[in-house]
RNA sequence: GCUGGGUUCGUAUAACGGUUAGUACUCAAGAUUCUCAAUCUUGCAAUAUGAGUUCGAUUCUCGUACCCAGUACCA
């Protein structure tokens, strides 16, 4: 009979869950709501000296923000789930809260024969890999050398008794079975056999904090909790023969979960896999969401650094997996419907910053308006712009809201002149947060950048790198001052075209017909050339007074946003300013 | 070192043993535009290597190189 699927993701308190671990959850979840069966988050702190707190809750904090919701576990709403219940039958899913029960499963495993008690201290067992590896060899606790050590196979069983109660320092260890070839299927990587004399004697039971290891905690909890299949990182291929074992010295060898081994996230150079200081040093964050250890040190995370869940879950999901034909945006029940172990890759991928950010840029488009303007107008607040709803709404007293919704002189913004910038703006963004920095100058006037914060001239970051300075080209004081280059300046910033931009502006001013974007574009054009004026360079030097930098919006986009007082004032301002 | 896993453009990947080796990201060029983006078009760029099996190999087998993991009383 078939048995209903039932995937785990088995995390160790240790740390922040970085992306590696946050997909192994991922295609865990996809695989069981897939087959229509349950997601369990069991947490495996069996080691008492690596726990670091507030890391599961880190865990369980991350997988939410993903979507990545658990049927079962330890987690529900944000409360620890401590006794059994109908949705948790098999709480606590924490293996420190269970430590109880596996004691009885080590000791059957010795009295079956398959395990035996190991008396070797640390030190002591430190010193014999030192005398080996002065030889150049590895020493391995296994069939060879546990003869020759202290352990219940080598002693007295009167001796061995008495050191089981005198000694809190014992282990059980398994006793791995001398040239036996172990034959193993994975879901992922197929057939795959193993001789067990090249395995060592694994610890499974640790008497000093009455703990068992991962290896036996492990295969015991996936038993208990019915676990169909186990799906972890590449890793654990290594123990998986240990772990076939295991299941067949308790005989569960029926009811044995299936197993597949996930490939490493690598880092982008390709060396070695991922690990939690490669963020920084590389620049993208390796953590979903922000943390900061005990040390106070702070990594970026994925949510912090202005990522859409579904865009980093999105991204993730491609990193190792595909459907097999050309589609590459998926909602996460989307992939639901289209994961498959068997399209998962067998090579290690390597982490890809910039598909990451242009997955984003894919998906703050797919977004509504409405939608990233409720992002937005947090943003704008902390800048210190007021949004009210409506025109009428505006706390300050006397303040006069344009036809447009914008009061720039008390700072205060309508919700629909906020929804219509981000409108126009949206697609040259990756992120809700670069909305500021794309136009400032549709919330604060130049002449108020410096108190605001805002850098002078918004060039991409490509023409940012190292653009002299020419003092021709001087039209604010030096905060605001944008970097020119001098052909530049001979092209476009000289006096006498101002000169002619003052003139558009008084057309804009005296300008009474639509002031839609199009209709208003047509006439200005039409004006300047009229005259006969040089467009590009009248145009240029209009969105320098207006915008306070060389590139960005069009001149109509701008006027029609910020009206014409305030181009009026922002004209006036920069005439000022030349030299 | 040993054991296991892996290897298609820079990156992520596609390709019943038969394709002109496809797609996306990045990068470059062009178009467009008042600038910058965006957009569109075009382009650069790969089967690690040597044998074998086969009419035919990216695909199957073996060797070599390189990469990764494990080699803990850590998970």
């Amino acid at each position: 009979m078939e048995r209903r699927t039932r995937v785990r993701f088995a995390p160790s308190p240790t740390g922040p869950l970085h992306i590696g671990g946050v997909r192994t959850a991922l295609y865990n979840y996809l695989y069981a709501k897939q087959k229509g069966g349950d997601f369990i988050i069991r947490i495996e702190d069996t080691d008492s000296h690596r726990f670091v707190e507030g890391a599961e809750k880190y865990i369980i904090d991350s997988l939410n923000w993903c979507g990545i919701k658990a049927d079962e576990g330890v987690d529900e709403n944000g409360k620890v789930v401590e006794t059994p219940s109908e949705r948790h039958p098999h709480a606590p899913y924490r293996q420190s809260q269970r430590k109880g029960i596996y004691k009885k499963y080590a000791d059957q495993l010795v009295a079956a024969g398959y395990a035996y008690y190991a008396f070797d201290t640390p030190e002591e067992l430190e010193k014999a890999r030192a005398e080996v590896e002065t030889k150049g060899e590895t020493f391995i606790y296994n069939q060879l050398t546990r003869k020759t050590l202290r352990n219940s196979l080598t002693v007295s069983k009167e001796e061995c008794d008495k050191l089981i109660l005198e000694r809190t320092d014992w282990t059980i260890r398994f006793k791995m079975p001398e040239d036996t070839v172990v034959k193993m299927d994975d879901l992922i990587r197929g057939h795959i056999e193993v001789n067990t004399d090249t395995l060592d004697d694994k610890v499974l039971w640790k008497r000093n904090d009455e703990l068992p290891t991962y290896h036996l905690a492990n295969i015991v909890d996936d038993h208990l909790m019915e676990i169909t299949e186990v799906i972890r990182g590449e890793e654990w291929l290594p123990s998986l023969p240990l772990h076939y074992l295991l299941y067949k010295a308790f005989g569960w060898e029926d009811t044995m979960p299936r197993f597949a081994h996930l490939p490493l996230l690598l880092k982008p150079d390709g060396k070695g896999k991922l690990s939690k200081r490669d963020g920084d040093k590389l620049g993208f964050p390796v953590f979903p969401l922000k943390w900061v250890n005990a040390q106070g040190e702070v990594s970026r995370g994925y949510r912090e650094d202005g990522y859409f869940p579904e865009a980093f879950v999105n991204m993730l999901a491609m990193l190792g997996w595909n459907p097999g034909d050309d589609r590459e945006m998926f909602t996460i029940d989307e992939l639901v419907d289209a994961f498959s172990l068997e399209r998962v890759l067998k090579a290690g991928a390597r982490f890809n910053p910039d598909k990451a950010k242009w997955y984003n840029k894919e998906y703050l488009r797919m977004k509504s308006d409405k939608e990233l303007t409720d992002l937005f107008v947090p943003i704008l607040e902390q800048h210190g712009l007021q949004i009210v709803e409506c025109a009428k709404c505006a706390l300050v007293a006397g303040s006069e809201i344009s036809v447009q919704g914008a009061d720039f002189t008390n700072h205060i913004f309508t919700v629909g002149y906020v929804e219509k910038v981000v409108s126009l703006i949206k697609e040259r963004a990756d992120f809700v947060k670069d909305f500021w920095d794309i136009a400032p100058y549709l919330f604060i006037s130049p002449d108020e950048f410096a108190a605001f914060g805002v850098k002078a001239g918004a060039f991409s970051e490509k023409s940012q790198a190292a653009r002299p300075v020419d003092p021709r080209a001087k039209v604010y004081d030096d905060s605001l001052t944008a970097p020119f280059l001098a052909k530049d300046v001979d092209k476009f910033w000289k006096k006498e075209n101002y000169e002619l931009a003052f003139k558009a502006a008084d057309f804009v001013r005296s300008y009474t017909g639509d002031f839609s974007k199009e209709a208003f574009e047509s006439a200005l054009e039409e004006y300047i050339k009229s005259n006969e004026w040089p467009l590009g360079k009248v145009m240029n030097c209009m969105r320098m007074a207006l915008a306070g930098a060389s590139s960005g919006l069009g001149i109509a986009d701008i006027v029609t946003f910020i009206g014409k007082k305030e181009v009026a004032k922002r004209m006036e301002f920069i005439k000022g300013k030349l030299i």
